[in-house]
DNA sequence: GTGGTTCTCAACCCATTGGTTGAGAACAAG
DNA sequence: CTTGTTCTCAACCAATGGGTTGAGAACCAC
């Protein structure tokens, strides 16, 4: 499951050491090697994590003789900046217009209060992705 | 594990329905049934989903006899783009310093080449919270 | 009260995840 | 060639996640 970019990059991140890991790449690149001893964990596990930052397009690694140099690519975050965003506006500027609608009910020029339509259209998950 | 209110969030949105669910949400506030008639899965499996949102601080709730209307929380959002938008300009400032750098050594005023120094100060678990 | 509607809880199932260990590939340096 | 370093692959394990069904709580309407 999870198939598509964002699911990935959402799962990427929600982990706390990928994020760390994402945080420690924001400063500067580094191999396997030197991520791992900043963890209880075996380089096996961290190598596993990268594998996931970099399936989500996260992180995208070189060569340099054994060495494996992680280097963040930070246009997947801006991809889920962008679909975070998105909707976040869309809710508040839903709530801006209810407070002017309550505004205009204090002041007394209410519109005939039409009783909540059900089931109109709405967003599929092709709105998602 | 996933603990942390940040982890919780990017667990919840993870998921191509929970982000379905959360796009509707920003247009207008529905009932679980409501949600659920849109998806091919049991009102179970979509009040589920629901409580995932919920203890994410994603979905807030309220009550109207037997329903749960659900209510989406834009400040849960900025939570996890206040954490992204960080890193990310972190990187690219980085980037742009290493293009400085470049278009320096291409103009011949190229500071003494030090070695790559390893293992500095880098950011630890509290970082990423 | 009875009945219908809306929703949650509990138990279960199977796939995925996050860790482990062990083996080995790929490379640099003696 | 041998040795050491860096990293990945494979197998395994316990725990979690996303779905199911069945039962029942909570509420309105009659």
């Amino acid at each position: 499951m999870a198939v598509d970019q964002l699911s990935r990059a959402f799962v990427a991140l929600a982990d706390p050491t990928r994020r760390d890991i994402v945080a420690r790449l924001s400063l500067r690149d580094a191999t396997v090697g030197e991520l791992a001893e900043s963890y209880a964990m075996s380089m096996q596990a961290v190598s596993k994590h990268l594998k996931v930052l970099e399936e989500a397009g996260l992180v995208s690694r070189s060569r340099d003789a054994q060495r494996r140099p992680c280097h963040l690519e930070p246009q997947a975050l801006d991809l889920m900046t962008t679909w975070i965003e998105r909707y976040r506006r869309q809710a508040e500027e839903r709530f801006s217009r209810l407070d002017a609608v309550l505004a205009a009910m204090d002041h007394g020029d209410v519109p005939p209060p039409q009783p909540t339509p059900r089931h109109e259209a709405a967003p599929n998950e092709g709105a998602s992705s």
